[in-house]
DNA sequence: TCCAATAGTTCAAGATATCCGAACAACGGA
DNA sequence: TCCGTTGTTCGGATATCTTGAACTATTGGA
């Protein structure tokens, strides 16, 4: 099982950044997570995570999508995955766009 | 040749405006098309509004996507369609996502 | 130590979406 | 009316997404 990758913010463009949050199964994640970090949590497993009810295969997708943006970092804890939103690198690359994103009402939250 | 379709945007959920913006081609026709509104002009033409050479099924793609996202209003005038930057709308929709998207730089612009 | 349970990953195939050439429609000008 | 221009529509090729099944890694208990 391979070592997770995690990029450098830098090397992300924009166009990545909004595809990995332009599906709601991932828009809901990230949300969570951002949550998780508020209240100052030390990150969250996969299926703590993931709301809805999903496919394994899918979540595990979903992440690896995530990862590949810069917007996740993910560490294996025991039998687990504890993934953490990168905020404050996101918000360094994309000034204001998590803001908008998360702030975002109507339409599902 | 059907009328163009304009949603209203609070019927445009958050996931379809990202997913619209995440696209190199589509991110730069909304580019061109708020430096035209900056500008002060009446819109522009798809094919002005592109940069690159674009396969013109391929544009007309995207310019409907776009258009379906309550991004952009187009109106026919003669042989061309003039498209304009739904930037009020928008703004109001989705505070500050555009000023975030448009006002990112790096990797290409 | 061995076995079962849990959390995710990987693979591969089917379902979806995107891309783009070719044919077409709409309009303006000569 | 005929032609050139702009963009749309259609359909097939290509790429991406989804997900069941098999697998790996780790933990806890017998």
């Amino acid at each position: 099982m391979a070592r997770f990758i995690h990029p450098d913010l830098k090397d992300v463009p924009l166009e990545s950044m909004l595809h990995a949050l332009s599906d709601p199964s991932r828009l809901a994640i990230v949300r969570c997570l951002n949550r998780n970090l508020a209240d100052g949590g030390a990150g969250l497993a996969c299926n703590a995570a993931v709301t809805e009810e999903l496919p394994r295969a899918t979540m595990s997708n979903h992440f690896t999508l995530l990862r590949g943006a810069g917007l996740i970092e993910s560490r294996k804890k025991g039998v687990s995955v504890i993934n953490r939103l990168r905020r404050d690198e996101v918000d360094a690359r994309f000034p204001g766009l998590l803001d908008a994103v998360l702030g975002a009402t109507g339409q599902g939250l």
